[in-house]
DNA sequence: CCAGGCGACTGGTCTAGGCCAGTATGTGCC
DNA sequence: GGCACATACTGGCCTAGACCAGTCGCCTGG
């Protein structure tokens, strides 16, 4: 199979971890249709010895991987590639690109804009600081499969993310680079949801044929300690996006 | 603090792995309050040599219970509990009547169709029934406070719910009827959203004023017991209606 | 021909170290 | 007093082994 005979390696000097570029190769993979559904990828110990890792490290990207929902095991036969399950994100806090990436699709962005700002009254009192504070707004058109998804606007305070603004953001996950550069995990979220009419601005940058409304979602995003994190509004397309929840 | 200073021990023999038991002891003494929120818990290196186990087999019960949103760690710093997770029922699966009214309107319902039909494929695949079985369909328009809000059709196999096609639903919920007359207790849904256009009778029905579009959902609901109970299609005026959903 | 057993695999768990980058705290110099 | 530096912590990541219990195919004895 391509990943154990291609040249695909490592990169031992990035600062990004050993186990987070090996999910990364994988998820590739799978959203690639390289490997298809409940097909075996190779046994731990023959992926280890092929990157040249350790079988714990290995094991560590394996059980990510597994706890995302987008690998099996079955204890003496093999690992596989899980169902691409449609239904499976959103009881979880997931990134537009692990979203897109769990749908199968390739995740991409094009930022519009990404400045500082000063505070408004009404994101202040939602981010819970004080109005005038210094914050961060980053504006992206998302793509799935190279195709306008969603226009998405967060807003973060500054002080939490000093240096964002020089990010690439391009190809990499906003939650991604809160996490690994500023320790910034995050814990959990409150959306709303609505069907509304796009705008002129949102109809022509996500090329919006006339008639076709838009998933309106607002997001407040707190860490596991609780200190809020980002609000995001979000437009999805109405034609080509569907948001699954659980309930219980 | 009671975990390394206590007589706690593991159970080297019992089939429950190590790192198992451990994240039993700390989900304890976090339930039970020995541990508060934002504690911080001794270092890793700490509580390996307390319990007797390799680092590698502590921080494995540790990474997962941080998975799980119940610590989290701090880079230099420590490991600490995370906020208790007060609403419980976060994802709180609710009639429509229960959701009007926790929004402070009067909810109601006008009942379009109340019939047994036979199950189109499609339904049966839903519901996991053998098609051509006998289900209840019933649609309803759904009010509050006297306006018309959602367009909602249910479907329901007849065998769970002999009957309650002689039920007055005007003004009384579903579910309700499900739990008091038929002992069906509700467990947990999924539920798929989109938005879009609405089609001519909707409009009509639904009193829509011209280019308004509709929040469609779809849920599948099971019982505690996994049994399938109803499939629901329910078309929400898009200008009245906002969805409210959490995530961790 | 078939049954049973052996061996070669699989993932699951565990060990005992190692190095790194962050984070405090004290200490001594200016 | 205040600043730089050393030190001793922390969690994060990685290694190179080990043993166990499943799984499956092959081979041998009946």
């Amino acid at each position: 199979m391509a990943i154990t005979g291609s040249g695909i390696s490592l990169d031992r000097l990035s600062p990004t971890p050993i186990f987070q570029q090996i999910k990364s190769i994988l998820e590739g993979a799978i959203a690639s249709g390289e490997l298809a559904a409940h097909q075996r990828i190779p046994s731990e110990r023959e992926l280890s010895a092929a990157l040249g890792v350790s079988r714990m490290t290995l094991r560590q990207a394996l059980l990510e991987l597994m706890s995302d929902g987008i690998l099996y095991s079955r204890s003496g036969k093999g690992t596989y590639v899980a169902e691409r399950k449609i239904e499976q994100p959103l009881q979880r806090l997931s990134s537009f690109t692990q979203d897109i990436a769990s749908r199968g699709m390739r995740p991409a962005s094009q930022v519009l804009a990404q400045e500082l700002l000063s505070a408004p009254l009404e994101l202040a009192g939602a981010l819970q600081i004080p109005p005038g504070s210094e914050i961060v707004r980053i504006r992206r058109l998302r793509l799935a499969d190279e195709q306008p998804l969603a226009l998405e606007t967060s807003h973060l305070p500054h002080s939490l993310c000093p240096g964002v603004l020089n990010c690439d953001l391009t190809r990499t996950s906003l939650y991604e680079v809160l996490r690994t550069e500023y320790g910034v995990v995050l814990g959990s979220a409150k959306q709303t949801i609505e069907a509304s009419q796009p705008v002129a601005e949102e109809r022509l940058l996500l090329r919006l044929p006339e008639g076709v409304p838009v998933l309106r979602i607002h997001r407040l995003t707190s860490t596991v300690d609780g200190r809020l994190v980002e609000f995001v509004r979000s437009v999805y397309r109405g034609d080509r996006y569907q948001l699954h929840v659980e309930l219980r």
